[in-house]
RNA sequence: GCCAGCGUAGCUCAGUGGUAGAGCAGCGGUUUCGUAAACCGCAGGCCAUGGGUUCGAAUCCCUUCGCUGGCUCCA
C-alpha cells in the first residue's frame, strides 16, 4: 500500500482499517480513495495500491457518513415505534431523510425524542458492518422483519448484482451502502423537519411520513450549517417584501395572486425599462397582447389538448368561450400571421412583457416565487432554419449581459430533450425534435458553455435550454430558458416566401431571460438580502437634517438631488437623527446624507453609506456626479469608498 | 390536491378553560438633538371563519379559508 511516498504492507484479508492504522491517519477520515474509487473503511483490500484518506470535504464520504446518519435515524424510530415500517432513507444535498410508513405521524415533540435516542445510538458507537446474501434469504429476512417496503424494493435490485445488507446492533436495513465505519463517527448532526411524501413519489400511493435532517463531523460545521439556514431565513423575499414593504399578496383578493406595492413597482419598472432598452438594441419588436382569446385559439395552439391541467375555466362571451392566457405564443403567432412574411423580414423578433394565468395546485404556491398570474419576460423569434443557431446564440449573448448587470455570473446550462420512454407527452415527429436538439446543442457549443442533458424536461412544444442561476447564497434558481419549436408555426400554418418566390415554414423559438417578473425580483431580493445596488433601489437617498434647523438647506439638498433625477426621501420628522438613521438604514436607503449646521455652511454633505457607514463630507455636487455614475454604471458595489478620498 | 404545523392590534409576538396583553408602527404633546431606537400620553382586537362541547372558549372538538414545511407539478 502506498500512500504519498510512504508504504506499508498488509496481510491479505486485511481492510481499509488497517491502512488507517498503518499510515496512522487520524480519526475523521471517512473512506478511503483508490484511484477513482472511494472504498468504506470495513471493506477488504482489492490488491496492492496507492490511496488517499478522504474526510467529510469529498463528497463521498460526506455522502457515506450521511447516509449513516439516516440509518441511525431509522434506528431511533425502530426503537421508539417498532410498528413503524421502513421505506428509503438517503442522503441528499445538505443531510438526508428517511421515510417511515406509520399509524400516527410524528409530532415535532416526536423529532425532539427520536433525535435524543440517536445520540444515544451515536455515544454506542456501533460498528457498521455490510453483509452479502443471497436473493431468497433477503426475501425471507424481510417477510420476518415485516417490512413491505423493503421487499418490494428489493424486487427490484437487477439479477446477478449482490444484494448488501448493513448491520448495526440490533438494526439492519436493505442498503448498497457504502458507510461510515461506526454510528460514533456521525458526531455532529440535526432532525429538521418532518413531511408527508408520497411512496416513490406518486401520489396514487401511500403517504409516507419523512423526516429530514443533517450532520457533519464537526460540532462547528453544523453550527456554520445552521447559521445558514438562518441566513436564508433573514433574506426570504417574503419576509423581506413585506419589510421593504414591496409587495404583498391578499387573502380577500385570493391566494398567487401579486400585488405591487410602490415600492416594489419601482424596482420592477425599472428593470423592465432596462429589459426593453436591451431586447430594443438587439432588434426585438416589443408587442402588447390581449389577456383572453377564443377556446378555439387554444384548440390550434394545442394548449387545450396539452396544457389544460394548468388552465382556468372557459369563461362565455357573447355564448362563446374564451380562455384566459397561460402563455403568449398564439398570440405572438397570429400577429406573424397578419401579414405575409419575407425571408427579408426574418429573424423577426416578438417580445413581450405579457402577463399570463396559469392554474397551479394550492400547496404549491409560493411568496412571489410561485403564483398564479405573473409577468413573463416573453419573446418569440420566428427565423429560418438556416438561422436558429445564430439566433439561439444572440439569445444566449442577451441572456450573459443581462444576466450578469444583476451580478448573476454563475450559471449552469441543461439541455432539456423529451423521455424516450413517454413520446405521447410530446407534439410533433422525431425528425424535428432533433433538429431542435441538435440546433440548441450546437449553439452551447459554440458559445462554449457546458452543459447537462435533462431527460423528460422537454415543453410539449419542443425541446430546451434551460438555465439555472447561482445566486449570492450558492443557491440555484430557474433562469432563462429557451425551446425550439417546430410545431406551433406548423398548428397555425405559417409561412413566409422565400428567395425563390414559394411559400417556406418559419421555425419558432420561445425564450425568457429574467423568467417571471414575480419570480425575479423575488430572487433579486433574496439575492442582493434586500440592499438593491443604486439604480434598482427604491429610494436612493435620504437626506436627514440634524436638527430642526437645518430643515431648509435639507429641503434645499432634496430639490437638487431631484433635479438630477435622484430618487430621494427628506426625513423632517421631529425624530432625533440618530432615529432616522436607523430607519433608512433598515430600509437598506444606500446613501444618507446627513445635514447639520456646518454642511449648510458649507454646501456639503456629510455621506454615510448603508454598509460602509460613515463616509465623510463631501461638496452635493462631487456626490451627485459620483452617486450618479454608480447608478449609470448599474454598478453592483458603491464607488463612494472612504479609501479613495484619503 | 395530499401529509403535518400554524392563524391573537398595521408588524413581531405573549397569553392553553374564568374580565384580551407587550414592544414597534400610528395619532397628540414635550424635546432640536452629529452617524442604528428621546420622553409622556392616546387610540387600536367579533382572538382567520362558521358551527359544536361547557355555567363559562383565544384556549377543547369539527367545518371552511389562508399561510408555512414537504410530496407531486412549474416561469
Amino acid at each position: 500500500m502506498r500512500w504519498e511516498d510512504r508504504s506499508c504492507v498488509l496481510e491479505s484479508g486485511s481492510t481499509y482499517l488497517d491502512v488507517k492504522k498503518a499510515f496512522g491517519w487520524k480519526n475523521d477520515v471517512l473512506m478511503v480513495g483508490e484511484g477513482d474509487e472511494a472504498r468504506e473503511l470495513r471493506a477488504q483490500l482489492t490488491g496492492s495500491c496507492s490511496v488517499v484518506p478522504l474526510t467529510f470535504d469529498d463528497e463521498r464520504a460526506r455522502w457515506a457518513l450521511r447516509h449513516t446518519a439516516a440509518h441511525i435515524l431509522a434506528q431511533a424510530v425502530k426503537r421508539l415505534r417498532p410498528e413503524a415500517k421502513l421505506a428509503i432513507g438517503p442522503a441528499i444535498e445538505d443531510g438526508f431523510y428517511y421515510d417511515f410508513d406509520v399509524p400516527t405521524p410524528f409530532t415535532p415533540e416526536d423529532l425532539e425524542k427520536i433525535e435524543a435516542e440517536m445520540k444515544k445510538i451515536v455515544s454506542e458507537n456501533l460498528p457498521v458492518v455490510r453483509e452479502e446474501i443471497d436473493r431468497e434469504s433477503a426475501r425471507k429476512l424481510f417477510r420476518d422483519m415485516d417490512e413491505p417496503y423493503k421487499e418490494e424494493l428489493l424486487e427490484e435490485l437487477p439479477e446477478g448484482e449482490p444484494i448488501s445488507l448493513y448491520r448495526q446492533g440490533e438494526f439492519v436495513d436493505l442498503c448498497r451502502g457504502p458507510h461510515a465505519v461506526s454510528t460514533g463517527m456521525v458526531k455532529a448532526f440535526k432532525l429538521l423537519s418532518v413531511a408527508g411524501a408520497y411512496w416513490r413519489g406518486d401520489e396514487k400511493l401511500p403517504m409516507l411520513q419523512r423526516i429530514y435532517g443533517t450532520a457533519f463531523v464537526k460540532q462547528e460545521d453544523l453550527k456554520a450549517h445552521l447559521d445558514r439556514l438562518e441566513e436564508i431565513k433573514k433574506r426570504d423575499h417574503r419576509r423581506l417584501g413585506k419589510e421593504l414593504d414591496l409587495f404583498s399578496i391578499q387573502e380577500e383578493g385570493g391566494p398567487g395572486l401579486v400585488y405591487w406595492h410602490p415600492k416594489g413597482a419601482l424596482i420592477r419598472e425599472i428593470i423592465e425599462n432596462f429589459w426593453r432598452e436591451e431586447h430594443r438594441k438587439k432588434g426585438y419588436d416589443i408587442v402588447y397582447s390581449p389577456h383572453i382569446a377564443k377556446l378555439e385559439l387554444w384548440k390550434t395552439s394545442g394548449h387545450w389538448n396539452w396544457y389544460k391541467d394548468n388552465m382556468y375555466s372557459p369563461m362565455a362571451v357573447e355564448e362563446v368561450e374564451y380562455l384566459l392566457k397561460p402563455m403568449n405564443c398564439p398570440f405572438h403567432i397570429l400577429m406573424f400571421k397578419n401579414a405575409t412574411r419575407s425571408y427579408r423580414d426574418l429573424p423577426m423578433r416578438m417580445g413581450e412583457l405579457g402577463t399570463v394565468y396559469r392554474f397551479e395546485r394550492s400547496g404549491v404556491l409560493h411568496g412571489a416565487l410561485r403564483v398564479r398570474g405573473f409577468t413573463q419576460d416573453d419573446a418569440h423569434l420566428f427565423c429560418t432554419p438556416e438561422q436558429l443557431e445564430d439566433e439561439i446564440v444572440g439569445v444566449l449573448d442577451l441572456t450573459q449581459y443581462m444576466l450578469g448587470v444583476f451580478g448573476y455570473s454563475e450559471y449552469y446550462c441543461m439541455l432539456s430533450v423529451r423521455d424516450p420512454e413517454d413520446k405521447a407527452k410530446y407534439a410533433g415527429d422525431d425528425s424535428v425534435w432533433e433538429m431542435g436538439e441538435a440546433a440548441l446543442a450546437a449553439a452551447l457549443k459554440r458559445k462554449n458553455l457546458e452543459y447537462k442533458i435533462d431527460l423528460g424536461e422537454a415543453k410539449f412544444y419542443g425541446p430546451a435550454i434551460d438555465i439555472k442561476i447561482k445566486d449570492a447564497l450558492g443557491r440555484l434558481w430557474q433562469g432563462p430558458t429557451i425551446q425550439v419549436d417546430f410545431n406551433l408555426p406548423e398548428r397555425f400554418d405559417i409561412s413566409y416566401i422565400g428567395e425563390d418566390g414559394a411559400k417556406h415554414r418559419p421555425v419558432m423559438i420561445h425564450r425568457t431571460v429574467l423568467g417571471s417578473m414575480e419570480r425575479f425580483v423575488a430572487g433579486l431580493v433574496e439575492h442582493y438580502a434586500g440592499a438593491f445596488p443604486l439604480w434598482l433601489s427604491p429610494t436612493q437617498v435620504a437626506v436627514i437634517p440634524v436638527s430642526e434647523k437645518q430643515a431648509e438647506y435639507a429641503l434645499k439638498v432634496t430639490e437638487a438631488l431631484k433635479e438630477r433625477g435622484f430618487r430621494v426621501d427628506c426625513d423632517l420628522g421631529a425624530e432625533k437623527m440618530g432615529y432616522k438613521i436607523r430607519q433608512a438604514q433598515l430600509q437598506k436607503v444606500p446613501y444618507m446624507l446627513i445635514v447639520g449646521a456646518r454642511e449648510a455652511e458649507n454646501g456639503t454633505v456629510s455621506v454615510r453609506h448603508r454598509s460602509l457607514g460613515d463616509l465623510g463630507s463631501f461638496a452635493l455636487e462631487e456626490f451627485m456626479a459620483r452617486a450618479g455614475e454608480e447608478a449609470r454604471a448599474k454598478a453592483l458595489l458603491p464607488l463612494m469608498g472612504r479609501s479613495e478620498k484619503e
